[in-house]
DNA sequence: TCATAAAATCTCACATTATGAAAAACAACT
DNA sequence: AGTTGTTTTTCATAATGTGAGATTTTATGA
């Protein structure tokens, strides 16, 4: 959980358990998680938990397998999830965008967004080459901290929780090659002056990443667009040349 | 509203009815719905559906149009549904097969799926040539019984779910050329005879579709996959054909 | 195979949480 | 400025959700 907003308490606690409930199975990801796991990471009580994970999966946002016992995000979420891309969302603006710049530069391209602790893939559109990214596909996600798409976002937040996230993140850069937290810190600094974030190299050899932060409130960092390109093809300038094209793209769709 | 499976109550009526509230404004569209209409057409009384419409936006399941003081789906929305298609869903179980079916006809071919109502569109892959569809791009929907996609799955599911659906939807038939309750009970007919659904061209003019139901559970038709092309380009048998290559991939899909 | 442990599910008395009528604040017309 | 319709807040009330524990089911080991 972010420390920000839960809680709400506006007179719907039940509500908001059952959205910590969803953000816990939605970050669990495709090994599904178990009740067991749910009551001790979201702190409630045993018959709780199982009480508002039946009623959401009666309603089909998530689903239960029944042979591993464990629950993952439902059809129904899958529904919502592609209405939601239409509506005039961060994806819809997107859209045309990611398919310009394809067509542009010819190069792979994401659209990342901020869940809890994670960078989510939300959109990508596939370069003339095929590049590994660190994400995969649609709906893939690595820590936030990891790879440029994440570190555009997380090096424009407060400090706070920067801290908060990194040190929530901690154990799992251990398994990105050498990255530590200290490494992300030094990486968000960077950012910070440069405006953009970029990465050579140094989380999958002979790939390198570009990524420029979303505003979508004009305040909040919750989303980024950027490259990823094998490194074999930059030449000096070619990173700058790409921040400049994705702020170009960044600021047509920022005001309306 | 359906009438399944409203009301679970095992113990969280607060929950049923948050998603009741979340079903409308999914069904509201691009335009976004008001609280009024959303306390008239869920029967809450107005200060508890105001309650619990400010905690959803506060979670960002919905977000809130303060110009036009209508509320849509939220970001947090897309991005779970971009987690949710990355699971063993349908979704992503037709992925390759949606690749493959575009790669062997070179055809415009997409996977609905019913949500209350409507059919959605939850993927697609575009044909060599481009042809107008009813629903458009990813999210879009059409009222279940309008096109193809949506009369494969109406036309399994039990007839009083059908006429309760056809009843519902009445209205909004006039605005899909001469379509009514009647014509849309007659397909439904002839779609069971013959196994799967098809439209030479009475929708839109020139376009025609067909389109065989998913059987997810094994039971209860949840989804469909189908084609669209130019009247231009059918000849005799060519329906079948591609039925039956829906058939084969559909079959190759929901055993594992 | 049976015994043991662990996890999932159910039950029920209790009080915290959610409810909705009504009033207040706010917009939108005329 | 007056009038109407919509949104937001308040608060006493009770219905809803809670969680400790009992029970069942499933997993593990000997």
């Amino acid at each position: 959980m972010t420390k920000s907003p839960q809680s709400s308490s506006g007179g719907a606690q039940l509500l908001d358990r059952a959205v910590i409930l969803l953000d816990l199975v939605a970050d669990g990801g495709v090994n599904g998680v178990t009740l067991k796991d749910l009551t001790a990471r979201s702190g409630l009580n045993t018959a709780t938990c199982h009480r508002i994970l039946n009623t959401l999966v009666g309603h089909k946002l998530l689903a239960r397998d029944d042979k591993k016992r464990c629950y993952r995000l439902g059809a129904r979420m899958a529904i919502y999830g592609a209405r939601a891309a239409r509506g005039p969302g961060i994806i819809s603006r997107c859209e045309v965008a990611l398919t310009r710049i394809r067509r542009r530069t010819g190069d792979t391209i994401h659209l990342m967004a901020r869940l809890n602790h994670d960078s989510v893939c939300l959109d990508r559109r596939d370069g003339e080459c095929v590049v590994p990214t660190l994400t995969g596909s649609i709906g893939g996600s690595v820590p936030l901290g990891v790879g440029p798409g994440s570190i555009a976002m997380l090096a424009f937040l407060d400090e706070d929780e920067q801290e908060f996230i990194i040190r929530a993140n901690i154990e799992r850069y251990a398994a990105y090659r050498d990255l530590t937290a200290d490494k992300v810190r030094r990486l968000i600094a960077e950012t910070r002056d440069r405006g953009y974030a970029i990465d050579v190299g140094e989380l999958i050899p002979g790939i390198a990443g570009v990524s420029v932060p979303i505003f979508s409130d004009g305040v909040t960092p919750n989303a980024s667009l950027g490259f990823t390109i094998l490194s074999a093809k930059l030449t000096p300038g070619t990173l700058e040349q790409y921040a400049m094209i994705l702020r170009e793209e960044i600021a047509a769709i920022v005001d309306q």
